[in-house]
DNA sequence: ATCCTCCCCTAC
DNA sequence: TAAGGTAGGGGAGGAT
């Protein structure tokens, strides 16, 4: 593997005419910075030693020595100094800064500390690098582009390598019910198995296991179908459980048939998916500009390099260009990458998919029934569209070809194809049966996940290496704003893609393509046309003519549904678009949508670059391989979901306050197998959600919640055909902000189950926890009452540890009493079991009751009354006694009010933007933004953007210091009186969690030093929001800043961060009794 | 109007 | 045989 030099080739497309730089590129490039200065320090220095002789280091972030001096010391001692990295050549990626490094993480390379190098040469000689590594070299596994290993704990699931894999499989923990088996006795009675399915295979769970090859790390399925030796291992993938009573996890014959609900189907099933992959990384990467972005400054070595080539001569001068924005995307991405090891199958039609090139023995499944696919696709959509287009052709093929086996249909998706294969018409997403129809020799390629994200970080890296105005679209495909470049450097944007792309290209051995102009828009339209391995510039005044005859289809947003509404109104291009009025676009289409197309069919585009998005919901599910019998299987693959996004959501620090169960059931008419091998086939789509009084990560609950919902969606088992458990209204989760005992989360909880007074209005939401029916109150002790009624998990998950074991235990006997009485509604979604919790039936719409203040509550201490006398008991007493005086306190505090039993009356504070970051640019309502006014504002106007190293030479003499002006401050200090007597906390007038983050970004990356009425006034703010009880959004904007501060240079940052740390530790402390707990020194 | 929830749609 | 995930945009329709 090693290797892949890039094979060079000549660009055939692309840089037009644009001077020699073509041709002498090749030379110049890496000897450019390299022998230059190398050569200089050698001759001043002269080789010192031949220490790191075969060592390649790459530089990633900010180092003790800087990047120059490591790379003098690397080339003194017989080392090599790589500025881009390179999968081939680096063999050490030097980084002091876990953040800045983790996406860097690549295969098997090493992340040192710089101190290694110091300690080697000292030593005289090279010294192990185990003791400086950052962190332990991720092993590979699925999805995860290797970016937190320290988050996640050791135990997780993710490595792929087989023989963990292995190990764990057999006692894996939670899921060692694996000898659960015995209740096997179901055996499926052959009346399901009428349902058609596999079963003939019966005892034979042969039936397909995929045996991915044990060792190969990679993915494998280089072979599978071909001749899957039995003895394998353990990679069935859906079974049929009968096996499972069989095997033992040490019974060495089994395979541990894993079916979809097996500890490792999960796993298994996610180190094949392609989707869950690049649905993985586009996120990682979103998430890694942002935070190259928040951690500003960088080296930006290609830009230095191309003010080197300019100097050269080797680039011409350009004008500053205006707003250009750049599309890059990788070539057939897969497909590509798959190559570099295939070289002989460059210029062929190439396709990657799991389907092997034959497939051997076909057993048609019995009971398959493809027509009734075809015919549920074709009534669906009017055909065109390559989705029906597709399963048109698959029907043909199908029927026409019953017998011969070897002409088997598959159905396997093709995940990339080359662009020969796209000639005839082979498309990706395309069945492999239908590809292979179109292009008979389409020659096929395993895939390659590793490899994959190792290009997507090259290619990631690269470009940011240029600039930071990125914005990741995919592994394979970002935007980048290079108005600023260009015009810093003085360079056609075009030269500067090409030098992009050539790095690409050298670097990972793929091409990447480039579209540029105006917009976000005409960038990506632009791209199409540059494709395969070239770019293409469309100009503003070209836009027009450009943009005409675009087919409205390839505008973002129209796929096929919005597609054949557009084509009944008679618009298949942008230019037969553009004869309709906003109007009638919008009444076809919706105000937002049809604005875009209003717009978009013009060629108009005014998104900008975005990196700072939030994300906004955490989800796992399956729809593949699900196939069931029992209710428990279900369950317990439930909770395995529950698992998986429990763990997304750790690792991305984040709690969610609502949860959402969906499930794909089939469709009461369709065949019970699939057209495609195990697939979901025609399913009616579930959904269900609760709203959970607090944010959460824990397992418990969300699992809890998970199979509450599960039961009031009344699926049969064997009908079960997908599973998926989203948590969305996130928010950080700050770990510890709140102790597990903090009296605080308590009493947000507390009273969140005890008042709810749930308005259990309408129907669907029969939760009432007060009506007799369900709950046997009155039977139980005191403290049991706090069971299914008055209690909800969360509250439960900040009880302390033993009392929390009796309540639940409580709970559960209650739940289960319950349950009995509850009688079969015949509705699929019904009732739902906790109170404090509001549930949404999808066909209901009409539930009701939301939480009523679901938000004051969380933010509120209650009153004494509010809280149940049990639950006051049911605590210890230190605890007890907190909680009281807290509350007398409160009343003290709040007795001027009259204080009803109610929650509502709690201060404006500006919380009320923290729940909801709805964005919709038409709210400018409250608080304007008043920049412009202290000094942190004026900051923000006067430094657009953080200063660039690169730029510094040719112009931009652009100040990047602090200027305080007393003017502003006068006039800051007024603002900030007001403030403090308004409602709403503001930090310069910015109130919401975003706005106030940019302020204090914009104000940590402009200014080298913080001035101190700056940190005055951000404590102020803060403190504010503490008096506010907005505990959590001081917490948020406390952390924020400290990974800023972080990456700052000056200590100056570092004294400020403790100041303010301190001082709102008091604050807290003098009116809570306790500090917060934040997860930072 | 404007918000909110519950979806569907889209994209890679 | 096959690995049909996942996050965000936004419309529909009810609540405010
Ligand atoms: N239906 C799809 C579409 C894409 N992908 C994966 C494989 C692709 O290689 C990668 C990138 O998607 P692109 O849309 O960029 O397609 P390609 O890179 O393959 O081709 P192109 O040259 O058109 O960009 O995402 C996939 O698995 N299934
Ligand atoms: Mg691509
Ligand atoms: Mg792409």
């Amino acid at each position: 593997m090693a290797g892949r030099r890039p094979r060079k080739r000549e660009d055939k497309s692309g840089w037009d005419g644009h001077g020699g730089y073509m041709n002498a590129k090749k030379q110049k490039l890496n000897e450019q910075f390299e022998s230059k200065e190398c050569a200089i320090a050698a001759v001043k220095e002269g080789n010192a030693s031949e220490i790191f002789s075969g060592i390649t280091i790459y530089v990633n972030g900010y180092t003790e020595p800087s990047s120059d001096e490591l790379r003098r010391l690397m080339q003194l001692h017989g080392g090599r100094f790589q500025y881009y990295y390179s999968v081939a050549q680096v063999t050490h990626t030097i980084a002091s800064n876990l953040a800045d490094s983790k996406i860097r993480q690549v295969g098997n390379k090493k992340i040192v500390r710089p101190q290694w190098i110091l300690d080697s040469i000292e030593a005289g000689r090279l010294l192990s690098c185990t003791p400086y590594q950052l962190y332990a070299a991720p092993s590979g596994s699925q999805g995860t582009l290797g970016f937190q290993q320290m988050i996640s704990t050791g135990g997780e699931t993710k490595e792929k390598c087989i023989a963990e894999k292995l190990s764990r499989e057999t006692g894996d923990d939670e899921k060692g019910s694996d000898s659960k088996p015995a209740k096997v006795q179901d055996c499926t009675e052959p009346a399901t198995s009428n349902d058609g399915q596999v079963h003939d295979a019966v005892d034979s769970e042969e039936s397909y296991d995929i045996s991915p090859s044990p060792n190969s790390k990679e993915d494998d399925h280089a072979d599978w179908g071909g001749e899957r030796s039995s003895e394998e291992e353990p990679n069935v993938i859906a079974v049929k459980r009968r096996t499972i009573e069989v095997q033992n996890p040490d019974s060495p014959k089994k395979k541990p048939t894993a079916k979809a609900g097996d500890a490792n189907f999960v796993s298994e099933y996610y180190t094949h998916s392609r989707l869950h992959h690049i649905s993985t990384w586009g996120t990682e990467f979103r998430r890694y500009v942002t935070e190259l972005r928040s951690a500003g400054r960088g080296e930006f070595r290609g830009a230095k390099k191309l003010q080197e080539l300019k100097l050269c001569g080797r680039l011409a001068s350009h004008d500053d260009p205006g707003k250009v924005i750049m599309h890059i995307d990788m070539d057939c991405f897969f497909v590509s990458v798959g190559l570099l090891d295939r070289p002989e199958l460059v210029g062929q039609p190439v396709a990657v998919t799991h389907s092997k090139g034959h497939p051997a023995p076909s057993r048609c499944e019995t009971g398959a029934n493809p027509d009734y696919e075809r015919k549920y696709w074709e009534q669906k959509c009017t055909g065109q569209q390559y989705g029906s287009r597709e399963r048109a052709a698959e029907n043909a093929c199908t029927s026409s070809s019953v017998a011969g086996e070897q002409d088997f249909y598959s159905r396997a998706e093709i995940a990339s194809c080359s662009y020969e294969a796209r000639k005839l018409g082979v498309r990706n997403g395309m069945f492999m049966g239908e590809a292979r129809r179109l292009c008979p020799n389409l020659q096929t390629i395993p895939y390659n996940f590793e490899r994959y994200s190792m290009v997507s970080k090259s290619l990631y890296n690269i470009v940011a290496s240029f600039t930071h105005d990125i914005e990741a679209m995919s592994c394979d495909e970002l935007f980048v704003d290079l108005s600023k470049l260009s015009k810093d450097v003085g360079i056609s944007p075009l030269d500067i893609a090409q030098v992009m792309r050539d790095e690409i290209a050298e670097q990972t051995g793929c091409r990447a393509s480039a579209g540029l102009g105006p917009s976000i828009l005409i960038a990506r339209l632009a791209t199409r046309l540059a494709k395969p391995n070239g770019q293409h510039w469309v100009k503003p005044d070209e836009v027009p003519a450009f943009i005409h005859g675009q087919a409205l289809k390839d505008l973002p947003g129209v796929g096929w549904k919005l597609g054949c509404r557009l084509k009944a109104l008679g618009a298949e291009t942008c230019g037969e678009l553009q004869q309709l009025s906003l109007g009638m676009l919008q009444k076809e289409c919706g105000p937002k949508s049809g604005r875009n197309l209003y717009q978009f069919c013009r060629g108009e585009d005014s998104r900008e670059i975005r990196t700072d998005k939030d994300r906004k919901s955490v989800s796992a599910e399956i729809n593949y391989g699900m196939r069931f019998t029992a209710q428990e299987e279900v369950d317990k693959f439930l909770a395995e979901l529950a698992v998986e996004v429990c763990k997304r959501l750790k690792e991305v620090q984040s709690k969610g306050k609502s949860i959402t169960l969906k499930l794909k059931g089939r469709k009461a008419d369709a065949p019970v197998v699939s057209a495609k091998f195990m697939g979901h086939g025609v399913c009616d789509n579930f959904a269900k959600s609760v709203t959970l009084p607090v944010a959460t990560d824990s397992i418990d609950i969300i699992r809890k919640e998970s199979l509450n919902l599960l039961k009031t969606m009344k699926v049969v088992p064997s009908d079960v055909r997908g599973m998926g458990i989203q948590v969305h209204r996130l928010e950080p989760s700050t770990k510890a902000a709140c102790p597990a005992n903090s009296i605080l989360n308590f009493m947000k909880k507390a009273i969140a189950s005890t008042s709810a007074q749930v308005p259990e209005t309408s129907s669907s939401v029969s939760m009432q926890p007060t009506s007799s029916e369900r709950n046997c109150s009155t039977t139980l002790p005191a403290y049991q009452m706090l069971s299914v009624s008055q209690v909800d998990s969360s509250v439960l998950a900040e009880l302390p540890a033993e009392i929390r074991e009796e309540v639940e235990k409580e709970m559960q006997q209650a739940q289960r009493r319950k349950d009995l009485q509850e009688i079969e509604s015949s509705e699929l979604l019904q009732k739902v079991p906790s109170a404090g919790i509001s549930v949404h039936a999808e066909t209901h719409a009409k539930c009701d009751q939301k939480p009523t203040t679901r938000t004051e509550v969380t933010t509120e201490l209650p009153n004494l009354s509010q809280i149940d006398q049990s639950f006051m008991d049911a605590l210890p007493e230190d605890l007890r006694k907190e909680v009281m005086a807290a509350c007398t306190e409160k009343v003290v505090h709040s007795s001027a009010k009259n204080e009803t039993s109610k929650v509502t009356r709690r201060p404006v504070q500006g919380k009320k933007s923290s729940p909801r970051k709805t964005k919709s640019g038409a709210s400018p309502k409250k608080h304007k933004m008043q920049k412009g006014q202290l000094t942190l504002s004026a900051m923000i106007n006067t430094i657009q953007q953080p200063a660039q190293a690169v730029k510094s030479e040719e112009k931009h003499p652009e100040a990047s210091v602090g200027i305080p002006s007393s003017n502003n401050n006068e006039r800051g200090r007024v603002e900030e009186k007001n403030s403090a007597l308004l409602p709403i906390p503001s930090l310069c007038g910015a109130t919401g969690r975003e706005e106030v983050r940019s302020l204090i970004k914009e104000w940590t990356d402009s200014t080298a030093e913080p001035v101190n009425e700056d940190i005055e006034m951000f404590i102020t703010y803060l403190e504010e929001l503490v008096g506010h009880m907005n505990l959590e959004m001081a917490d948020k904007m406390l952390k924020y800043f400290y990974r800023l501060v972080k990456v700052q240079q000056a200590d100056a940052w570092r004294l400020a961060l403790h100041q303010t740390v301190e001082s709102v530790q008091q604050t807290v402390l003098a009116r809570y009794g306790y500090r917060l707990k934040l997860d930072f020194p």
